[in-house]
DNA sequence: ATACTCCCCTGAGAGC
DNA sequence: TGCTCTCAGGGGAGTA
């Protein structure tokens, strides 16, 4: 489940095989993979198209194409393989890119969740996703009076919150848990009855965090792995997520698994005020 | 406007 | 062994 330092991880890696290359065509085998533009315009303008940078925004990877950006959204378990034409396609490449030199990248995703745009340049600012995505966790203008212009009007729990994309970008649900720990808020605290205090805490953790598992290769968790090189080593410093009835490192209470907003929470309840 | 529910999709793991 | 059931989850769509 890749969250920004796994997405940035990735596009890192296409970064030093790509840049300079082009596109030469594409095939798509599920169409639902593509959201924007319809699949017949998208297989019609990818083509000849020069790869200048690849960068991240959100968890989106972001494909400079000169006039346009294709961007591409693993979801959960969205990968990029790098093959040949000789090679048969496997159950889960439903995305083919072929570009020069007879290679091929293939997108691969068993749940079939991820998505791709291509969009020019002109409209993408005012486009989804980039229109619906709030600030980078470095950003300097994340701050606490943004956060509390935002959470006076959330009284849904912190850790939906911390998820929501168009507030800080990035944060998915194995680091919102750890931010939560380290900011010492219980993940069921309602946004908008944060102190100023834990909003500081919570914009300190969250560059704390990703920086952390950015310097750390990322998170490898359950089925997400990727052979372009993503065998990222944070999941060793993780401290609640995961970790349902172990001792928290804290104070050594049980680590409790709850449900919040339909997602799988962990935290330490002696370290984890509600109040 | 916010908040809630359902849905997408497949494989892993649990229970019998 | 092999079947069925439940769960995992980012984010979009639809509805209250």
């Amino acid at each position: 489940m890749p969250e920004k330092p796994e997405v940035m991880t990735v596009a890192r890696k296409l970064k030093n095989h790509l840049v300079g290359r082009e596109f030469k065509s594409v095939e798509i085998f599920h169409d639902n993979i593509v959201s924007y533009p319809t699949v017949e315009e998208f297989k019609e303008k990818i083509k000849n198209k020069k790869i200048i940078d690849i960068t991240t925004r959100g968890k989106w990877i972001v494909f400079d194409l000169e006039n346009d950006y294709l961007l591409v959204h693993l979801r959960m378990e969205g990968k990029f393989f790098y093959r040949t034409s000789k090679d048969i396609r496997e159950k889960h490449e439903h995305v083919i890119f072929t570009l020069d030199h007879g290679e091929e990248l293939r997108y691969h995703d068993v749940r079939k969740f991820g998505k791709m745009v291509l969009i020019s340049k002109k409209e993408a600012p005012d486009h989804k996703p980039f229109s619906e995505l709030g600030l980078e966790f470095w950003d300097s203008e994340l701050t606490d009076s943004y956060l509390k212009e935002y959470y006076k009007k959330k009284s849904l729990p912190i850790k939906s919150v911390l998820l929501d994309q168009s507030i800080i970008t990035g944060i998915g649900n194995i680091y919102a848990d750890e931010i939560l720990y380290r900011s010492h808020i219980s993940p069921l605290r309602s946004a908008n009855r944060l102190t100023k205090k834990n909003r500081s805490d919570i914009i300190l953790y969250t560059r704390e965090v990703l920086n952390e598992a950015i310097d750390a290769g990322g998170t490898t968790i359950r089925s997400y792995t990727s052979e372009e090189g993503v065998h990222g080593l944070f999941q060793q410093q993780l401290k609640v997520h995961g970790k349902k009835g172990e001792p928290c490192p804290n104070c050594g209470a049980n680590i409790l698994k709850i449900q919040v907003g339909g997602r799988g929470t962990y935290y330490c309840p002696k370290c984890q005020k509600t109040k």
